[in-house]
DNA sequence: TTGTGGCGTGGCACTCGGTGCCACTAGCGT
DNA sequence: ACGCTAGTGGCACCGAGTGCCACGCCACAA
């Protein structure tokens, strides 16, 4: 093994940051969001609450994984679609790539998004961060149709896909089917202009 | 006058309610709204820190006018539509009904949206006050295609309609054109499943 | 072995948003 | 004149988040 000496101060910063994310998610899922304090998780994680601030700028942030490797991967996965699909084909398939946990992870990912999708202040705080979400696929349409990524159609489908995304995420968890199967429905209706409604 | 000494009560409290908002949106215009300090708006207002905090629950409700009535009128204006105009058809209405704002409160209109769509402490407390207007147009959806609010299309229709609404406001900012003429184009793209996407 | 420099950490003090509590005052009806 | 009510100001308090400093640990060089 290659520096495994080195690797030891990373890998001890990345425990601890795992320790926090898991005693901010046992806590919140315990007791309501902002009932519990960051004095409290900390705790919990066995740091104290400055270093809590420096590993998470957020008390929300916490229950955010590694958002921003997603947002990323998410940019990857539009880059090498290819042009022949339809570009809310290429959203939707983009969407289910990044949003393939394996089994073991789905209860976790469960938590998560039932806590930032009822907490009120978790839900304010997930505007935040989805707005990067929203950037790239407004630049990816915008490559695609040639206009620039602040115009109407490249953030209107950022957005609506988005509301896609969550509504997929809302039945997720109300229902006990795959998360694929629900994005894939909801993004069937947004692109077929919602056949149902006459 | 009629009723001048018994309606000032009322009058002064709307008065100072009026007085902070001023104050307030024009201090979060003139600087970064996170930057501005309740007591500041206070004094701006003339008016003790505490009291500031009696007419609006949050430094960012006092962005918000009486958004509450709003909700209330889009709600009424949603079951005043006539079943035989598609569901989008009569929510775009409502939409377009409800921002109708007469000439001289355009202005206004656009520092509000303008700190709304671009402060990030303004854009995460607008999901909490949107919430209640994507559950009104969910039932009125659900009122008209008999399923449960909660359902997959009343939920998908009510967050990508409001990300319709959005986006018009993006829109309208940026340029110069009415809001109405941008929340039609914006509908128009929803409903037709992006026509221009192939 | 002995510096020495960097990095994660803890503790402290501070700002600011928001809240509960109490006391004061002005207007109103009796 | 009396009490009632509603709006207000002041105060103390809590919790989120930040800047600052001092400590300890580990790698690396002499």
């Amino acid at each position: 093994m290659i520096g495994a000496v080195t690797e030891s101060a990373v890998d001890a910063r990345e425990a601890t940051r795992a320790r926090i994310e898991a005693a901010a998610l046992d806590l919140f899922t315990s007791r309501d969001f902002e009932t519990v304090t960051a004095d409290e998780v900390a705790d919990a994680a066995g740091i104290s609450r400055r270093t809590f601030f420096r590993h998470f700028a957020t008390k929300a942030d916490a229950v955010w994984g590694d958002f921003h490797a997603h947002v990323v991967r998410l940019e990857e996965l539009l880059a090498a679609t290819s042009d022949d699909q339809p570009v809310l084909a290429s959203i939707c398939a983009a969407y289910v790539e990044v949003n393939d946990y394996p089994g073991a992870d789905l209860p976790l990912l469960r938590e998560r998004m039932r806590l930032i999708l009822t907490e009120p202040a978790l839900q304010a705080h997930s505007q935040v961060r989805y707005a990067d979400v929203d950037q790239v696929v407004a630049e990816h349409v915008a490559r695609r149709t040639g206009c620039r990524p602040e115009s109407l159609v490249p953030r209107l489908v950022a957005l609506s896909t988005r509301a896609a995304a969550t509504t997929a995420f809302e039945t997720w968890l109300a229902g006990d089917g795959s998360l694929a199967d629900d994005l894939h429905a909801a993004f069937d209706q947004l692109a077929g202009g919602f056949p149902t409604l006459r």
